[in-house]
DNA sequence: CGTGCGCTTGATAGAAATCAATGTCAGTGG
DNA sequence: CCACTGACATTGATTTCTATCAAGCGCACG
């Protein structure tokens, strides 16, 4: 069952290229950054609004709860987690990768209220906040491009709260999985075969359940047949069915 | 225990007044609003923006799932529940009482995410999205306030993961007691002293658990002589000792 | 070769759900 | 006026899902 696995993984971890200051227009994170859409002359502008390509190793922090907002991020390649502290624990919120906007909970404060961790080596975009916001009365649609992804963040994080109160530890984590599969589809990558990124621990947090509930399930969709687990690379086997199991179809066993 | 209140009980539910065109100008919601804070001028552009006062009865819905977004709503008076449908059952994902801006969660798709409902007959500004829209290009500080708006929302929906994710029931209803508490602090009201809008079922819903935890949990909260309840009517008695629980401290005991 | 971290697996405990009555109260109609 | 109804709420008994406690595995690394 636990034969080696030899599959395409997603995108490999980036090379830490060098070009730290390349631009939009040669960027692939594809039609989900703030620039996307935008005229090659609005381009340009924005392109000079792009700090930086910051360099993040693996386990380091882009910012921290407490300090102030002094820029937002958009994952150029990489895989990150955001992390809210609570008096009974941490919560992951989300697991941010390549097109994804990192800080928009600093925006109403200015000041960060979780923390961003890098999974893995990776780039990101930055823009400085207060160059961003003179840049929206000079190009036209940025603005409304960007309290819609605002507006997308919240649907997301009221989807993960339906998952939080309302649904079981099985369905929560068939979920997980498919939404983890459409995530790499929309990049372009197999939904159903694709590498983790995270630890068990991490996937606890964001699910609410504990690590070792985390393990038990894996292995029971793996006796099931519906997924194969070799460390973190995941193959979903019966997508299908696994969906039907997040749509709340199908029974839902308990635990063990 | 259970001997009849006397006390004031937070706003009380509008007398559905006639004024169905009044101004931003004589508007109580205090620093809430969208509009708070624009100079004169900007305010009465404002006002014009403003097509109407829509009166809710308790009960009717403002808006629901798939409708295509019109309007963005901030209740002027009244009490409102917004809930998500989600195949394992329903989540009640916000309160929204006087100043709060309803229907963000629409602006990135143009349709509806959720269902907003009047848990009392309540007054709203409509705020045609399209034409809102439009204002922003005319009024500087207005786009900046609308978008900072979305990240006290997505920081107040983080709030809520956490409770969900990570709280037991005990101090998920601690919590609730102390944010109803603020939320009526912050308009002028007791902290202390309140009454309810919502019914046990939708407590449970938004907290994640069911009626009948709910319902043991006021009572043994009352047993403790945290809190006095006489059906919705709260009074916190001891509303420290509940901060204490909220915050995780307080060994926080099973529900027998 | 030990050491530690991430993960798995098993046994047990416990918090909250579920199932089942019962109670309260407002509204309605006989 | 009182019985009836239905929504809402409380309370008790029991079940069950998941957490917790505990042990061990496998692999990378010093």
């Amino acid at each position: 069952m636990n034969a080696p696995l030899r599959m395409p993984l997603g995108p490999a971890a980036p090379g830490l290229r060098a070009d730290m200051k390349g631009q939009c227009s040669d960027c692939n994170t594809g039609g989900l950054c703030l620039a996307t859409g935008l005229d090659s002359v609005s381009k340009m502008r924005f392109d000079r609004l792009v700090g930086q390509h910051r360099r993040i190793a693996g386990g380091d922090m882009l910012y921290r709860t407490g300090q102030p907002l002094h820029s937002l991020y958009t994952v150029r390649c990489g895989f990150f987690k955001t992390r809210r502290r609570g008096p009974a624990g941490d919560q992951i919120t989300s697991f941010p990768m390549t097109g994804e906007l990192l800080g928009l909970e600093a925006v109403g404060t200015g000041i960060h209220q979780s923390d961003a961790v890098a999974l893995e080596d990776s780039i990101v975009c930055e823009l400085p906040f207060a160059a961003l916001e003179l840049l929206f009365e000079d190009i036209p649609g940025l603005h409304r491009r960007f309290y819609r992804m605002m507006s997308y963040e919240i649907n997301r994080q009221q989807h993960l709260m339906i998952l939080l109160g309302n649904m079981r530890a099985e369905q929560r984590m068939a979920t997980f999985l498919i939404d983890m599969g459409a995530a790499y589809a929309s990049r372009g990558y197999s939904p159903v075969r694709f590498q983790l990124r995270m630890s068990r621990e991490d996937i606890g947090s964001y699910l609410g359940l504990t690590i070792e509930s985390i393990s038990r399930l894996l292995a029971r969709f793996t006796k099931l047949g519906l997924i194969t687990v070799n460390k973190r690379a995941i193959v979903l086997n019966d997508p299908q069915r696994i969906a039907e199991m997040a749509s709340g179809f199908s029974p839902c066993s308990p635990m063990v």
